[in-house]
DNA sequence: TCCTAACTATTAGGATACCTAAGTATGAAC
DNA sequence: GTTCATACTTAGGTATCCTAATAGTTAGGA
C-alpha cells in the first residue's frame, strides 16, 4: 500500500470536506424515497440495542437532547418506538422499538441500500476496492467525534 | 492496488450508506463554527463562477430553485451577493459575489479546512493514503447525480 | 403577426428538524 | 433534609427545504 507519499494534511482536509459537502446530494437522494425521514430512521437505528436512554440517543446522533426527544415523539405517534420506565432510575426513560419499528427499520435500510447499489453500479474494481478501503478510516474519524 | 477481491456491491453500498450517515455528526462539527451557514457557504461558493443563473446555482446544489432564490436574498441583505439582469434574456437574473462575499467565502473556507485538519491530524500515513485514494471515487460518484 | 406553450424567477404557505431557555421530577452528597 | 446535579419535557423560535400559484419573457407555429 506504501507506494505513494501521504497526501499533505491541509490538502487532504480541504478535498475530504468538499467530497462531503457535495455528497449531500447524494444522501438527501437516498432519504427522498422512503417514508421515513432520515432522522427518524437514525433515530430508530440507535433503537436496535434495546432499551436506550433518551440522552444517549442524543449523544450518538449528535443533537441535543430535546431534538431527540421530538424525534422519539414522533416514532412513538407513528408506533414505531415505545418509552418506557427505567427500573434504575426513575428520571430516565428508556427506548424501546416495537415490532412494527424493526420492520420499518428492515425495509427502510432495504430500500436504501438498493438505490445506492444502484448508484455504485457503474463503479470499476479498482473504484470499489478504493472506497472500501477508505470506509475503515471514516468511521475512525467518526468514532472520535463521539463524545 | 489488485491485491484484494471488489467487495460485494451489496455490501459495499450498504457500508458507503453508513459512512455517509454517521459523517453528519463531522459535518455539523465543520458547518457550527462559522458565520456563514452550510446552506449560504455552499451557495456562495457556486458564483465563484462569475454571473450564475439561479437555476443553474440551484441544479447545482441539488435543491428547488425556490430555495435557491431564498438562499440569494439572504446573501443579498448581507451584502455578500448582488443579483443583476441578464443581458441576454430578460426572464433570467444573473448572480454575482461582490468583494465582500468573496472574501466572506475565502475565511469561511479556511477556517472549516483547519478544523477538518485538525480532525485528521490523528490519521496514520496509511490511513490518509486510503482516504485520498477514495476521494475522487466520490467525486465521481456524486458528478453522475449532477442531473 | 399573434397566440400558445415553455421557461425563469419570485412569492406564499407549510413541513421538518434543529436550537436555547425554562420547568418538573428524581437522585446523590453532605 | 437541603442543595446541587441529572434526565427529560415543554415552549418558542430559526433555518432550510418543499409545492403551488403568480408574473413576466421568450420562442415557435398557424
Amino acid at each position: 500500500m506504501n507506494t505513494k507519499n501521504a497526501p499533505a494534511l491541509h490538502e487532504l482536509a480541504q478535498d475530504f470536506r468538499e467530497a462531503l459537502r457535495h455528497s449531500v446530494y447524494l444522501v438527501r437522494r437516498l432519504d427522498a424515497d422512503g417514508d421515513l425521514s432520515a432522522a427518524q430512521l437514525s433515530t430508530l437505528k440507535m433503537l436496535l440495542d434495546d432499551g436506550v436512554r433518551v440522552g444517549e440517543i442524543a449523544r450518538n446522533l449528535g443533537v441535543r437532547v430535546p431534538s431527540a426527544t421530538e424525534q422519539i415523539i414522533k416514532l412513538e405517534r407513528a408506533g414505531l418506538a415505545r418509552r418506557e420506565a427505567d427500573p434504575d432510575d426513575s428520571r430516565a426513560v428508556r427506548v424501546v422499538l416495537t415490532a412494527e419499528g424493526r420492520g420499518a427499520v428492515e425495509s427502510a435500510n432495504q430500500r436504501r441500500n438498493a438505490v445506492m447499489a444502484g448508484i455504485l453500479e457503474s463503479l470499476t474494481d479498482d473504484d470499489r476496492r478504493a472506497l472500501a478501503a477508505a470506509l475503515p478510516v471514516i468511521e475512525k474519524i467518526n468514532s472520535t467525534l463521539q463524545n
